[in-house]
DNA sequence: AAATGTACAAAAAGTGATTATTGTTCATTA
DNA sequence: TAATGAACAATAATCACTTTTTGTACATTT
């Protein structure tokens, strides 16, 4: 479940969603300095007091494309890692997922037009927390694996595994070149090694 | 030894240690953008030509400036690293320099006159290049120790301890609160034992 | 009820002329 | 030999001004 911090938006309902896609759209071509609501309103073929509605602000509308565009990334990512059953597969998997995302999405049209915009979400600490809410289920999943040892908390091993998530997705080569799945995958494993944290002092 | 893609610079020549104090006093005071060449020159009581002697152009300067302080940190850091002999204690105490540096230094100047600057500073794989040159030593001596495995790269290890360090002082608490010395002690411990241990698979 | 359209003051962004800064050059000074 | 200071075109910042955009209100429409 994704954070309610924020007001809570009903992707379903049209209006909504009108907006959203509408505002997606502009901010994909122009960046978000150069959308103004006028033009969302144009675009979506409403009216600009409609958004006002929906969103109290321009800031909680970008708000709102951002975080449905990361919970829709989870989504997917999820419906993804179905098929996996081990903890590093899945980190892989969504590793390489979200480097995906960063390059082809809205995200790639903001580091073009925006980057200093971009920056500072990656730096916001809600950007962290949402993708914290999606690894806890997994993480007891692989505890009852036996993956991941059961005396850990599941509070620590989420945090420790998004810092390196979103690490290796920021950056895909620091000093080891992990930009193919094959050395991702391995550096995953060793920086996992899960099964063992029962062991040693 | 700290990197040498850029021009290597002679700190100790009292000419660049002129400039880079003025260039540093002034950033401090007025952030980036409003700093001029001018204003540095008259800082440092110097002609605005000596200063094109030394640094190719403003940015170059500014790079000076961050690459030195960078490079103080990692000195004084290594100092203090001395009194420790276990990997353990010596990230801790490194991350906790380095969020103090975060915190009183250019930086917090930064953070708050140009935020979005020092978030595309972050951003700069640069930036953690220089961070990683400090770590292979303390590696080696770990593995000599017993703490690291010895079947592990020093190039991963290091990797792998750069991202967590970096991530750790940039952000004290993502799900774990690691602002405390203690706390961030015992998350650094099981981490490590997690990521470099000889056990498991 | 919910969306629209218009009106409105306050804030933000654009505009174009003016001033400051950059980076180079070179003769002068120490 | 190295630093200086002055001159310079090109670039970037600044300022006063105009236009656009924002966010709110409310009467009107669907």
């Amino acid at each position: 479940m994704p954070d309610k911090q924020f007001s809570a938006l009903n992707y379903d309902d049209p209006m909504v969603a009108r907006i959203l896609d509408a505002g997606e759209q502009c901010i994909h071509r122009f960046g978000i300095r150069r959308t103004s609501m006028g033009e969302v309103a144009r675009v979506g073929k409403l009216s600009r007091g409609s958004i006002y509605r929906y969103f109290s602000a321009k800031e909680a509308l970008v708000e709102g494309i951002i975080r449905r565009r990361q919970e829709a990334f989870l989504n997917r990512t999820e419906a993804l890692l179905e098929k996996e059953t081990r903890l590093v597969d899945k980190l892989t998997l969504a590793v390489l997922a979200g480097r995906k995302d960063m390059q082809e999405g809205i995200f790639a049209a903001l580091a073009e037009v925006e980057p200093e915009t971009l920056a500072m979400m990656f730096l916001d600490p809600r950007f962290y927390h949402r993708s914290v809410s999606f690894w806890p289920p997994h993480v007891r999943l692989a505890q009852e694996a036996g993956e991941v040892a059961a005396a850990l908390d599941v509070v620590f091993v989420t945090d420790f595994i998004v810092r390196l998530a979103v690490s290796l997705v920021m950056f895909p080569t620091i000093e080891v070149d992990l930009r193919s799945r094959k050395s991702l995958h391995a550096y995953l494993q060793q920086a996992l090694r899960m099964g063992l944290g029962e062991n040693g002092l």
